[in-house]
DNA sequence: TAATTAAGTCAAGCGAATTGACTTAATGGT
DNA sequence: ACCATTAAGTCAATTCGCTTGACTTAATTA
């Protein structure tokens, strides 16, 4: 017997290190599972009865019905009027309950945050914004407290249950997070190094998780846009820095330190002066130097919005450079993930997006380009500025209610 | 209330489409899953004790008696001698029986074809391999029958029970695969249209599973190499061919179809003269046609050993090109899946592989730069020409004993 | 020698899905 | 108009696997 490297399997009795295992599951995570089975089912497919959701999700009808009486109970779902449809007895759809449950969405930008609140399924029902000091996380952590206290209370007005309804807080902000060197403009270092997290927690009382902007784009694409349903997708996101936010397996992938899909950095060719990040071209912070504009302009958007609708010379000199890293990055993303579509976001205008699309086509080859296919290989996403905070409340409602893997597992 | 998008959650009653939805889980999904649970604790552990079971994975004490002692009916562990250590009564630790389940698997490569049977903890205890025509699948895949045969009847050797304990026959050979234009070299666009699987389905009797070359090196080296317990690696597999395989999240990551991780046809830049898929540079093809050796050579390993202990000129030359694109390579993909430690592997021989990575030093800046790092940023892996064989014969072994989601639910 | 510590067993309990028979309420064929 | 058929959904008993809490065993330490 001989195994083909030096790492055989010798068997060490006891290791002085922390043993390293995954958690076992009993029937609580079963029935969690089952819930969140039921609660995802039930959002792709819009309403279902109960002998439908047995055969989609193979349980029986017994165990559906004690689950849908449970998540009823909880006010989760609910009935609609019965269908006679073909033979036999007339069926009963359950839908989703958008008010049972909610939660808070933080973006915090370089020079403005925004805070939603989104209910379970995906519609926000109160929002607000503020600007916001750019390198004071003291002074903009009261003003957020504020936003959030402003929401909360727009939020009781819905509902008496609201309230105790809501799963979380959800922030993202421009990433990597946990580098050596902060003192970079695309990472709002101040924040970086503020304890920003234990400070909300503290201040409002709810759990709250953090996400990089790409990642809350994706999760908002995911719970009411182009990747719903889909298990595979990309969504690159070009806003003031650019990035990635990955869905694999139907869930959002992080990376081993969270800093998964930040391709802002990555430089664009082996070495040389040409080596240069992707941020510093395909970027809306490479337009504005490009236009000369200031990004702390308050009329920005609008401005931009009219260079695009008039089709601006410098605008679209920028869209035709930033097209062809974009189309690039387009076909490397293919070729690494071979993901089932490339989702294009933006924080532009829809207008400056969309020509920015058009001048990525036609798209270079890659084995996306395959027989068969279904999905376009690219599309536009969301252009709502309101996307990321959106994504950002989304992600404490999947942690919820989406089925996933942790959520079997005992304890974590 | 409004929606961010256009997208709403409109209520529909009942589709034509299929239903989507995962499936639900019961009793069986829970118990399979906290056996798995525990041949992963074993293997990565060593030997452990059901107290220390229990701890590791947050089942009770009695819930990991009872598994232990069904797994040890059905031969999978065993206990080793009592220990006493410090206070209390003496534990009886339990390690995995390597005859406790084989798998087999199976290499295609362009002109050869390696078979060997793996064990539970990922030893060979047999091998064979033959020349393989490259052209002609319906001739080899009767040679390579012919080898499953006698790697079988090798494998009744060892005991009674061993055939019985086969789980599965794993495939690796160069991807992607299920693209239009299956006349490219590095395909070998004959075995692609030939159905493959099926046939030795039906000649072995055993379920058969297929892998990129890539995927089958990132499969070993989680099971007996660098990234054992590493739930987050990328393995950077230089062959005939160059590609990536995905460890993320503790398993396998394959894609939308199957061809995550096919970095060969990435092009090297956006646009123009330099766009050079990375294969036709950074591989041992590019390699043999530097040198002007044939890939058919049955002695090419030894002389390009023996050229790299030499520091032949040429190679070097080769080296410093590749690892200019590698070390680039490496770069983009920290930055876009930030693993924990990336892998080198390759099938060139060792100190050919060792000068390449040397080359590759110093890394391109990225966030794997990080503070506080415990694993090397880049580290080699296997040299062994056989691990894409054993990687194959893993991904058998991991399906059936590795704790996955997919395991946990119902139905296929 | 007695107290303490820890591994591991025993037997009853419990929660959640399963099973199979049954009820309800439609449609479609004669 | 009637009855067979089809399908949704309920009822009650069962089963399966983890949990609970008390108990046993066997070592170390004071």
């Amino acid at each position: 017997m001989q195994s083909f490297n030096g790492v055989k399997g010798e068997t060490q009795v006891h290791d002085i290190s922390p043993i390293r295992a995954k958690s076992g599951t009993n029937q609580e995570g079963t029935s969690a599972h089952n819930r969140r089975v039921m609660i995802e089912a039930l959002r792709l497919n819009g309403a279902l009865s109960r002998a439908d959701l047995a055969r989609a999700t193979q349980l029986t009808k017994q165990a559906v019905s004690n689950i849908v009486e449970d998540l009823e109970r909880d006010g989760l779902v609910v009935a609609l009027d019965a269908v006679r449809k073909g033979r036999g007895q007339p069926f009963t759809p359950y839908r989703l309950v958008p008010e049972g449950a909610f939660a808070i969405g933080l973006q915090i930008d370089r020079h403005l945050t925004r805070v939603v609140v989104v209910d379970l399924v995906g519609n926000v029902v109160a929002r607000a914004e503020a600007s916001l000091p750019f390198d004071q996380p003291s002074e903009g952590v009261e003003i957020i407290l504020g936003l959030v206290a402003r929401v909360r209370h727009e939020l009781a007005g819905i509902s008496a249950q609201s309230e105790r309804r809501l799963v979380g807080l959800g922030v993202a902000m421009p990433g990597p997070f946990g580098l050596k060197n902060p003192d970079n403009k695309w990472m709002m270092p101040a924040w970086q190094q503020f304890p920003l997290l234990e400070t909300l927690a503290a201040g409002t009382g709810l759990n709250v998780g953090l996400q990089n902007d790409a990642a809350a784009c994706a999760t908002a694409e995911r719970i009411v846009g182009a990747a719903h349903g889909i298990d595979h997708a990309v969504c690159l996101y070009v806003g003031y820095g650019i990035a990635a936010g990955l869905i694999l397996n139907g869930e959002l992938y992080s990376g081993g330190n969270g800093n998964a899909g930040e391709i802002g950095m990555a430089l664009l060719s082996p070495a040389g002066p040409g080596s240069t990040p992707l941020e510093h071209r395909a970027s809306l912070a490479s337009l504005y130097q490009h236009l000369g504009l200031n990004p702390a302009d308050a009329n920005l958007y609008e401005k931009l919005a009219a260079l695009a609708v008039a089709a601006d010379p410098k605008v679209m000199g920028w869209i035709e450079d930033a097209a062809s890293d974009l189309r690039w990055s387009v076909h490397l993303i293919e070729t690494i993930f071979d993901p089932q579509t490339v989702i294009l976001t933006s924080g532009a205008p829809e207008p400056l997006a969309r020509r920015l699309l058009q001048a990525m086509h036609p798209l270079l080859p890659s084995i996306a380009d395959r027989p068969g296919r279904r999905l376009p290989r690219l599309q536009l996403g969301t252009t709502d500025p309101w996307a990321i905070a959106v994504g950002a409340a989304a992600e404490p409602i999947s942690r919820a209610f989406d089925p996933r893997f942790s959520a079997i597992l005992k304890a974590g």
